[in-house]
DNA sequence: CTGAAAGCGCTTACAG
DNA sequence: CTGAAAGCGCTTACAG
């Protein structure tokens, strides 16, 4: 008897099994049977290997061929199957997304694109975390490199901008491509915004409506990300001729409660602001509620406005005026990226840089 | 040449290729090189299938070898490839994770605490998505189904109260470990949490601060929990001898959106309540801002408390009252329930009821 | 309790 | 441009 295969048995009424007969096993219906490359190869009156040729998009098969095999494809609706693929491969077709912390909200936004696009494309995604402060992270990165032989790999911002982690990658011959990295940007191929021009772009937009006291909270300075929307606010700022004031930017790290600390600060500090501009949109809902404990109407009092367009921002009162990052496409684009190298030779596209928006809403008004 | 193994090229510098010479192609180390089960079985003595025998927990080894094995297993750090497993065998270690919307912050949740757990028991999650408002779901969900060979499958709210769904899965002969199921109930082990008491513990907690008009904006309709959670607060409200008002009764569907539509029905309707109780944090938030933008005082002229304990909940300002519903630890035990099943022949434990928890914070007060 | 043989469904490395 | 053979690393189905 063949594994996985059908048994068909005499079928007797419940509960009258004849002695000798073996226990009828509910097994998947005939017709559930996978097909393989030889029901294909048959059907098309070709080799298997052939198949195998059109499947993978190989050249060297006249256009005859590969039309009617492609044809007998999508009659039989066949899937390759994945498994006994990345078996005689050197290369799965999973890719790899990678994630200092996989629970935020950012890294759903991340995988979500990452799952549609690899599911149009054929592949499929697997989260890792790496935890850069663990002492064994390389020893369990390269396990599960071992194990999982992956066609490609994603790395996220702020692991995306360790050198260490990329030389992994590298020595397993792994292809890497990076979101939003912020140092050897000629590595490897990535997706990103421009972050500094967005950062540029909001504090234009707070400097238009009149304000001039302008607050702004710094992210985590392990992310690159930081560094460049500060240097975006810094352009706008000196472009409008704006003299910087240490006391009015204060340091966060991207969460809500950094938001309401550094909020705290500014409110009660030695200057206070008319706008707050803050790294990212979770610290400024942090600094929203600051303002509402402290009695301060926003908009009217205080412009708050944040980045990311996260789901967070429309469910705010007021709802924040943010930079819309597209991260959704960014990872889709990421996986484009991954599968473009491996099916082609060389059709291998560099890098992209996507569209960032200014999405104006209630928490920011003129002074 | 074998596949996938390291080709050694004389090596010349850069840019001066003898032209009769390869290129040198960048592979992993030899170091590399994935450890098979006839390593393990010719450093412990044994035949590779006494080593299978061993890594997947089948009876009938002697212990002395069994142990023997294990510590070969454990000094050379051997991981089993995935791809032969599963392609040997009918089924995979791949678990699925089906979602109605994979985008919401409960999937989220879920998945982190299956991810975690999947990967401490050697299993991997993929994600799927079922749109049952897709007139061709049953056929996408079928072909999913046979390329994964999934060990396993979690079904989420509200498709885990599809019959014809659950039915797919039982033809493949796929395992199903449903979460927060309303409806045959014996049909599938299952993961929940009390909701109907969970929500009497809620309503309790208002009457017990004094309100008594308390109005309740119901869930999702397709979600079998809205309507146990509306049972608890009729629960609540009987044993108190509140009579019931379907002035205060209002329709929602868990979006934040219907959250402010119920407030603002509510709030602007015949009889003002001074507690509103939402089915969940989202639309609780709806109802924060739709108080915040009729001036009215959040605790001091209202109540509003939610349900889930979402990162929102602490976001929001007052924070929000709510109930604790343990999705990531749901999550986890649905993947421990599923390992389970394949790894010891009929080890299977049954269903679980996790334990919920009433947050107190500052969204709710004595009136 | 243990092992030798065959096979899972593909791809690799050749040969023509 | 095409195909026959061997192999990927396991498990299944036997046999002892």
């Amino acid at each position: 008897m063949i594994a996985g295969r059908i048994r068909l048995h005499k079928m007797t009424p419940c509960g009258t099994l004849d002695p000798g007969v073996p226990l009828l096993v509910f097994r998947p219906d005939v017709s559930m049977k996978a097909l393989t490359i030889k029901d294909v190869a048959r059907q098309a009156g070709v080799s298997p290997k052939t198949v195998s040729r059109v499947i993978n998009g190989e050249a060297h098969v006249r256009p005859a061929v590969r039309e009617a095999v492609a044809r007998v494809v999508a009659e039989l609706n066949y899937r390759p199957n994945t498994f006994a693929r990345s078996l005689s491969s050197t290369r799965s077709f999973l890719i790899g997304l990678f994630f200092d912390d996989p629970a935020c909200s950012y890294a759903n936004d991340v995988l979500l694109g990452a799952l549609e696009r690899a599911r149009s494309l054929g592949r499929h995604v697997v989260i890792e975390t790496v935890s850069l402060d663990r002492s064994d992270w390389q020893a369990r990165l390269e396990d599960s490199l071992v194990g999982l032989k992956l066609g490609g790999a994603i790395l996220t911002p702020p692991i995306c901008d360790c050198a260490d982690l990329i030389a992994i990658f590298e020595r397993h011959a792994v292809p890497v491509v990076r979101i939003a990295p912020g140092n050897d940007v000629d590595r490897t191929p990535y997706v990103s915004i421009d972050d500094r021009a967005a950062a540029r772009t909001m504090a234009e937009h707070l400097i238009a409506l009149g304000h001039r006291d302008i607050a702004f909270i710094k992210g985590n300075p392990t992310h690159s990300a930081t560094h460049r929307r500060w240097l975006g606010f810094r352009d706008a700022m000196d472009a409008a001729g704006i003299e910087p004031d240490d006391r009015l930017v204060v340091q966060g790290d991207f969460t809500f409660r950094s938001g309401i600390v550094a909020a705290e600060a500014l409110l009660h500090g030695p200057r206070a602001p008319d706008a707050i501009f803050a790294s990212n949109d979770e610290m400024a809902l942090g600094v929203l509620v600051a303002a509402m404990r402290a009695q301060i109407a926003v908009p009217q009092k205080l412009s708050i406005v944040g980045f990311d367009d996260a789901q967070l921002a429309r469910m705010a009162w007021p709802q924040l005026t943010t930079i819309r990052q597209p991260n959704s496409d960014m990872a889709a684009a990421a996986v484009s990226l991954l599968a473009d190298r491996s099916d082609g030779p060389e059709s291998a596209r560099s890098s992209i840089e996507l569209p960032y928006e200014l999405i104006v809403r209630a928490s920011s008004c003129g002074s």
